[in-house]
RNA sequence: GGUCGGGUGGCCGAGUGGCUAGGCAGAGGUCUGCAAAACCUUUUACAGCGGUUCGAAUCCGCUCCUGACCUCCA
């Protein structure tokens, strides 16, 4: 299997530390405001990683942080606390906003049918472990202290490291093109970034410390926790490629500067979802909320889509890649998805021949494995599971063949895949009322049929259409659906 | 300005030297009281110019367009 690791900027074999265990860090939301659906994609993709590196037999701690402090408004190290000015905002208590957006993370994450992750550590239960790091960085040398604010000292620190190792670019650039920002008179370096920040006295989220009473920089957070639970160096760090520059070099930088050892062997960056081709982001405002998709609720949707439809949307894209919202777009992908989940109950139909199978599941297999190997593709393993779709549909109708014994282990690989690995699921969960209801309204319908009353059967046909259920008529029974 | 990407058929989106990606839409067909749904078959492509090569969407050069990061954001 190969990986595209941003460390090197080509696909590497994937080779764990200590295999078959395999330690996963990714960058988890900050919760002081809804997420939306840029953030939920970075959470689906490492869904699909975790899901797949567990499929094939890895021991994965997967670790997924909630930021819940010392997230600070723009780069002005005396700034906000983004927790504390929403608080004002709602009148609500800090640690109020947090539970609140932190809950409703998680129903859009099993709304989308991603796992939980192994450990979820927040920011301010792991005060101490910050602090302890903070310490070891300014013993090492690496940090100062400005009247109760420590600084991390970068070009210090790239004098024996090199600081932007992640993103290639040269120090002196970076430097030159730094604006002037807040805190500039305190620190020694205009690139030098805040590990513990004083707080004001308006300051409501706050923690003793050395260096008196403060709070976390943003960066220092995954560092400590990371190295808490999956050690100093560990397999996979994963996040959004805005993160790269900035919070991902950072906390190279830190950790080298406390340990002296690289953190992370594979560095993983997914790509952003964009709104007509610009990028999706809370700053824009031109965020989509995953309620507004599911209700259609958005001046740009035409209705609502489900949560399956718009995670195999995101499955039909790779990671890497920008992928663009549009409602085309999205409608196609609702089609496909309804279409495969179609194919995978009429297998379940499907009767096994005593002749040779007219499909190759060797092949088959083979392919949907190389497509995962190969840095996660997933929209070239959708491309494959389609082909056995057209397959199943084919060896129902009785034009093609396939023997017993390929015929389940056809189905246990498509589950496999399907709900396994690409973490789809069936939605149609009606209820037992509903279910009865509609048997009731259907043999009404075929019995004005049979009565050649085709008024009555194509206004019951036309009124369900209308409130969304879709009568499919077929030889020998009419089954429904939601349209 | 610096760094790194991308430009693929009506739309989305894979593919990195020769072999139909796939989904949706369109077209034709099967089925049907009509229709829808479903299924089957199927047309349209690699931004432009030049180069390397027996052969390039794929490699190289130039041009144009475009995105991300460099400032909080997944």
């Amino acid at each position: 299997m190969v990986i595209y690791n941003t460390l090197t900027r080509v696909k590497e074999n994937f080779e764990p530390i200590n295999t078959p265990f395999v330690g996963l860090y990714v960058c988890g939301p900050t919760v002081y405001s809804d997420v939306h659906l840029g953030n939920c994609r970075t959470f689906i993709s490492f869904d699909l990683i975790y899901r797949y590196l567990s499929h094939l037999g890895f021991k994965v701690r997967y670790v997924r942080n909630i930021t819940d402090a010392g997230h600070l408004e723009g780069d002005r190290d005396e700034g906000d606390d983004k927790f504390a000015k929403k608080a004002r905002l709602e009148q609500l208590e800090p640690m109020e906003i947090v539970q609140k957006y932190t809950l409703g993370f998680h129903d859009v994450m099993r709304l989308f049918n991603t796992l939980p992750p192994s450990i979820e550590p927040t920011a301010t239960g792991h005060i101490s472990e910050q602090i302890e790091m903070i310490r070891q960085i300014i013993k090492n040398g690496y940090a100062y202290e400005v009247d109760g604010t420590v600084y991390f000292d970068v070009e210090k620190y790239n004098q024996e490291y090199n600081y932007t190792i992640l993103t290639n670019r040269q120090l002196a650039d970076l430097l030159e093109n730094t604006r002037a920002l807040g805190g500039q008179n305190e620190k020694h370096g205009r690139l030098d970034f805040a590990l513990w920040i004083k707080a004001k006295p308006e300051h409501l989220m706050h923690w003793p410390s050395p260096w008196g009473t403060g709070f976390p920089g943003w960066h220092i957070e995954c560092s400590a926790m990371s190295s808490k639970y999956l050690g100093e160096q560990f397999d996979i760090h994963g996040g959004g490629m805005d993160l790269a520059a900035t919070h991902h070099t950072n906390e190279i930088a830190q950790s080298q500067a406390c340990n002296h050892t690289s953190p992370v062997k594979y560095w993983m960056h997914t790509n952003m979802l964009t709104v007509n081709g610009t990028r999706m982001s809370k700053s824009k405002g031109n965020g989509f909320l995953p309620l507004e998709l599911f209700s259609g609720n958005h001046p740009l949707l035409n209705h609502g889509y489900s949560p399956m439809a718009v995670r195999f949307f995101m499955l039909q894209a790779h990671y890497r890649s920008t992928l663009d919202f549009t409602n085309d777009a999205l409608q196609a992908s609702e089609k496909g998805y309804r279409r495969l989940m179609a194919s995978l109950l009429l297998l379940e139909k499907v009767k096994p021949s005593d002749r040779n199978s007219d499909f190759n599941l060797d092949e088959f297999s083979q392919r949907c494995y190389a497509a995962m190997n190969d840095d996660f593709n997933s929209p070239v393993l959708l491309a494959e599971l389609f082909e056995a779709s057209r397959f199943i549909n084919s060896a129902y109708d009785g034009k093609a063949d396939i023997n017993l014994h390929d015929l389940e282990i056809l189905k246990k690989l498509l589950h496999s895949f399907v709900f396994d690995v690409l973490g789809l699921k069936e939605e149609n969960s009606q209820t037992e009322d509903t279910e009865k209801l509609m048997e009731l309204i259907i043999r009404l319908r075929t019995e004005a049929k049979a009565d050649k009353n085709y008024a009555t059967s194509d206004s019951i046909r036309i009124a369900l259409k209308e409130i969304g259920i879709q009568l499919n008529d077929s030889k020998e029974n009419t089954s429904w659906s939601k349209s």
